[in-house]
DNA sequence: AATTTAGTCAACCGCGTGGAG
DNA sequence: GCTCCACGCGGTTGACTAAAT
């Protein structure tokens, strides 16, 4: 087993402060996003790799969006859930200004716990297509697109390459289950 | 006012994947 | 084809806060 980055060097865990932020946030404006492994060094920084990226992109992100999720947000979400399993970031993907974490904790707190108090004999756990071949890597399916500035959903494929479509469809298959298109073409 | 419990969310951790050598 | 390494993802933890007792 590969030791994770923290063991290696004598680094900083916890919560981030406002210089450590501050560093982060200068050095990635300047040399930009990438090389995680090294950037803590360059950016005087006593953290691993790791930790700065998701400081990074949960928190630190200039294009992250601070207000609480809206409800229809939270509807997309149901239903890309329903969709896609715990594939946390394609659905935050789906979300401009959402983060895969942001998504995450919020089905775990809010969703969850409003489809359980509904009766639903979902297993929020478990989604429908958990373990669904067609929704590994390199799928699409016909999901909403929330516009950043607009409520109102519009449709596009996703895919591993995250890549615009459209005409996919899903149909229903004799199992009951959505029967993906899962083309990857523009 | 003090203590306990519940809820929230930032951060950690382990694992899978893919690229480089 | 194999090994090593960096990166990204999802599950989980724990610190902090608010609400209840």
């Amino acid at each position: 087993m590969r030791k994770p980055c923290y063991e290696k060097y004598e680094i900083n865990k916890g919560a981030w402060s406002k210089q450590e932020d501050q560093k982060l946030i200068d050095y990635i404006q300047k040399h930009g996003e990438g090389c995680w492994n090294s950037l803590p060094h360059a950016a005087g920084l006593s953290r691993c790799g790791k930790s700065c990226r998701l400081r990074w992109i949960n928190y630190l992100r200039p294009d992250l969006k601070r207000e609480s999720i809206r409800e229809d947000e939270e509807d997309l979400i149901i239903r890309l859930h329903a969709l896609l399993g715990n594939r946390w970031s394609l659905i935050a993907g789906r979300l401009p200004g959402r983060t895969d974490n942001e998504v995450k904790n919020y089905w775990n707190t809010h969703i969850r716990k409003k489809l359980l108090k509904m009766g639903s004999t979902f297993d929020p756990k478990k989604p429908h297509h958990h373990n669904d071949p067609h929704l590994r890597k390199g799928t699409t399916a016909t999901v909403p697109l929330l516009q950043p500035d607009t409520s109102s959903p519009i449709s596009f494929a996703l895919s591993s390459s995250d890549s615009m479509s459209t005409g996919a469809e899903i149909h229903s298959n004799k199992s009951g289950l959505p029967d993906l298109n899962l083309d990857l073409s523009l």
